[in-house]
DNA sequence: CTCGTTTTGTGCGATACCGCACAGACAGGA
DNA sequence: TCCTGTCTGTGCGGTATCGCACAAAACGAG
């Protein structure tokens, strides 16, 4: 059971919890944009402008350390929100944030945002929720990378990716998941061939085909279905109220 | 420059930071108790019961894994609190939490503590940015698991349990170390070892004395020092109140 | 179609850590 | 005091991952 709703994918989950009215004071001031490949929504050390709502975006929070490296600590999709660090009380993020698969998302002002945080207490309990979600998801990062191997980590990432979208087809090259995880490039080139061998994925040039989840499902670790349930008995808490199909706003 | 302050460790420092009206209510329903080493406050899965300031013990927040395994994934000393879930929504904690050094702390029923945190705004910002650093703590564990050395990671633990306590003794055994930061107790022998005959530590069967913070400081990963100033930022931002040395309360 | 760039494949030695086995050293209770 | 259980030291082969170097393949622009 995929995480990402089977119909129609257009959407912000945590937005699409709100009630009727809630929605309607921050409708107004949501922005549908598009996230490319790559770009940066904000350094660590910035100063936060925007509140980010993916839709059919996935972005990767990563920590950038002295010597250049990085390593992802949690990814944000439909089912989440960026800038957390905001509702906590810093507008100076501590970590990086960038998208690691293209798509939409809704954009809205820091101080709207604020504003509205602190005048429903629903939409607070239902952030404070999510950085509940992520807690857990940083955590089994920290543990994956203590413990599981390699290949068992590129399951997992290619599993939660493809979970967050329609598609069964990832955009982007071992290169990028490499410096995702942390770990060589050829490290993942070698994992991806057992997986093709294995008959799980297929790939070429920038381009990664899923074909069977269930076998990733089974190399991977304890780790992802985890993450995966933590995130499935947030989203059940709140019912999707009837205007998850209208998030029509200004277009930029 | 330690976390711990220079005058008195008999407080929690969160606790300290409270105003005066704030404090008084939660006054009376504190209680302080011993916390020994090697207790479980909770288990991953528990129904929540109290929530713990520590003020001379350390705690241990740990993910268990299914075969048996264990990763540390923050600690939690003075600076902090333990049962953090509950405030972001859930009264089901995802991690264990163990003391990692012996000592006290105060508890406070989970009812009166939820009251007061939806009744002092002041309580919940404090509570928050405390979240925010836990979640930098965390995303700076996993991290550390990917990219440092054992010898690296074990100088991150020893400086910031000294950080936390005024002793610069350790009363705790290379086994525990090794399962705290989820690698095999001979890798802690033998870093423990390189430290020892540089001069940096010295120890005996259970015992761990730092000689020399600066020389572990020189070893250790820019994790630390990045954890460290977070905490910094965190407590400096609020004032210790004139209360600070009168956290006399029931007495278990 | 060709060229140049990006991406992927592969080989190799070095290294850090693991798993296991067992020896030695210590500490506290009988 | 000795004895026993716990803690620490050490050796050794196995494995995963790294760092580097370079070859091969794929794609896109001209």
């Amino acid at each position: 059971m995929p995480i990402a709703p089977s119909g129609g994918v257009s959407y912000n989950r945590l937005l699409a919890a709100l009630p009727e009215d809630g929605f309607k004071r921050l409708g107004p001031h949501l922005e549908l944009i598009q996230l490319q490949l790559g770009s940066i929504l904000y350094e660590s050390g910035d100063h936060l402008q925007y509140v980010w709502f993916p839709t059919t975006a996935i972005a990767s929070l990563q920590y950038i350390m002295e010597d250049g490296a990085s390593t992802e600590v949690a990814s944000v999709g439909n089912e989440g929100v960026l800038s957390v660090s905001l509702f906590t009380g810093s507008a100076v993020p501590p970590s990086r944030a960038i998208v690691q698969t293209g798509g939409y998302g809704y954009r809205i002002k820091v101080g709207v945002m604020l504003e509205e945080f602190h005048r429903s207490e629903l939409l607070q309990r239902l952030l404070l929720h999510y950085i509940q979600s992520l807690i857990v998801q940083i955590s089994l990062t920290a543990v994956c990378n203590r413990h599981h191997s390699i290949e068992q980590q590129l399951c997992r990432w290619l599993l939660s990716t493809i979970n967050r979208q329609l598609s069964n087809e990832l955009v982007v090259t071992q290169e990028l998941i490499a410096s995702m995880l942390g770990v060589r490039r050829e490290g993942i080139t070698e994992a991806a061939g057992n997986l093709k061998d294995a008959g799980f994925i297929n790939y070429r040039r920038g381009h990664i085909t899923v074909l069977d989840r269930a076998g990733l499902e089974t190399l991977t670790c304890e780790c992802y279905q985890v993450a995966k349930k933590e995130f499935g008995s947030l989203l059940s808490m709140y019912a999707t109220t009837g205007h998850a199909h209208s998030q029509a706003c200004s277009k930029k």
